[in-house]
DNA sequence: CAACAAATTGCGGGTTTACGCAAGACGGCG
DNA sequence: CGCCGTCTTGCGTAAACCCGCAATTTGTTG
């Protein structure tokens, strides 16, 4: 048994490295990738089905590597292992996981014992294991309640990309109008009034600019999400 | 001699213990302490004047503690030791240390002996030391070559909090004719023309949005500085 | 002090946003 | 099939935004 460490922070990839060890006795190679591009290679040359892997590393994130992977083999078990439960990993990872593949979503303030219980799970016994913090979010995401649809979050994200209602609408498919009231929406969702036409015609905000801001401080949206976002649209763009 | 390492991750706690003890066998008391807040605390009760901190962590960020720190007392030292090199924490930091102050700025990436020769400058000799790559940053921010000037990094930052065009005017004491000057002027360097109006009248930018999200990207802001911004933004609400 | 560049402000007008109102369109469900 | 809630769309308006033009103010330099 192969498994393939995915991790920018040499003392973490280390500190990985004994886990595995210690929780996987039938592991008898251990490969280490010091980013996303070198992780994809590495994961394609020992077609290594067993993967630990960060989200957040410089050169190309975990979310777009674990892509390109689980597109080439599906089957692929993938533990992430991240410092962050930003709604917008959370999201990210569950809109890239193929059906009934077996992954895992870990926290790295966890403990010893619970990332050698996790890598068990996935690897051996092909369960998949999220961090309980994640879960949480994970349900608030997709349910309804509370939480954002597809469409609130698609435009989030287009304004956050800068692109003005009728590009949106054009990119989208929709009428001027639907893109207009699916932003009312989302005004609505982030709360973006509250603070600001209070009282006076004084502190007023840009609705727009300020929902951004909003979902940002809300970790609904971050570097990562935006990245990624940038670069589907370049190719929205590229393709007329 | 006493050191208070500051620093949300356990691993790279330990790591930073261990180069203090190497590099500065004149130390005999080391102290940790896990965010920013415990560390002000810390830093209080000890009196220490030797400080290690990590910039990114979750409770209170390294820039807010050591604003707090060097306003007690100015004369402390600290390192900044820091995964990331963002011109948004470099123009952070050169924004707050007190006149005159020996202080430090070094990234994780820095081999063990750049790591123990930086101890040994700041604290031994009161130099200051600043990892090359973010002296750069800090030379292109500073000086106006291609820079930001903080006029134009101040209207990014707020419209990147989502003020309106007159809420700003009065915030920074102008007219609206002088805010959308600014802003010209940044669309202008943040090149939010380029992929705008290209050809068709077709998928143009708002401006605004735009900027902000281009700066992102850039580096130029990132989630500690907006959460800062937002702070500011707040108290100044609340004072009127 | 004269001279000149940079920043501030006002005016005016073309666009884009935000949003109420109301008429379809689509999708279950009894 | 008819009822009802949600989504989409069009029309219209007030406000906000982007910005060219031009008069001032401010700051700097010889």
């Amino acid at each position: 048994m192969k498994v393939l460490i995915v991790e920018d922070d040499p003392l973490h990839r280390s500190y990985l490295h004994e886990a595995v060890n210690a929780a996987l006795p039938e592991c008898d190679t251990v490969i280490e990738a010091e980013n996303g591009t070198v992780g994809e290679k590495l994961a394609r040359d020992h077609k290594s089905a067993h993967i630990v892997m960060d989200l957040q590393m410089a050169n190309r994130n975990g979310i777009e590597a674990a892509r390109t992977i689980w597109k080439e083999r599906p089957e692929t078990r993938i533990l992430f292992w991240s410092n962050y439960s930003d709604e917008a990993y959370v999201r990210g990872v569950s809109r890239i996981v193929p059906d009934g593949a077996a992954y895992g979503y870990v926290l790295k303030s966890a403990s010893d014992e619970r990332l050698k219980l996790a890598l068990r799970s996935i690897f051996i016994e092909s369960q998949c294991v999220i961090d309980r913090e994640v879960r949480g979010l994970q349900q608030k995401s997709l349910g309804q309640t509370n939480g954002f649809t597809d469409s609130e979050y698609e435009i989030l994200v287009d304004i956050a990309l800068g692109l003005t209602d009728r590009a949106i609408a054009k990119r989208r498919g929709l009428s001027l109008r639907s893109v207009q009231n699916r932003l009312q929406q989302l005004y609505d969702k982030l709360d973006v009034y509250q603070s600001a036409g209070d009282d006076h015609e004084d502190g007023r905000f840009n609705l727009r600019a300020r929902a951004v801001t909003v979902a940002f401080l809300r970790k609904l949206l971050n570097y990562s999400a935006l990245e990624r976002a940038e670069a589907e649209l370049q190719e929205w763009l590229d393709g007329k």
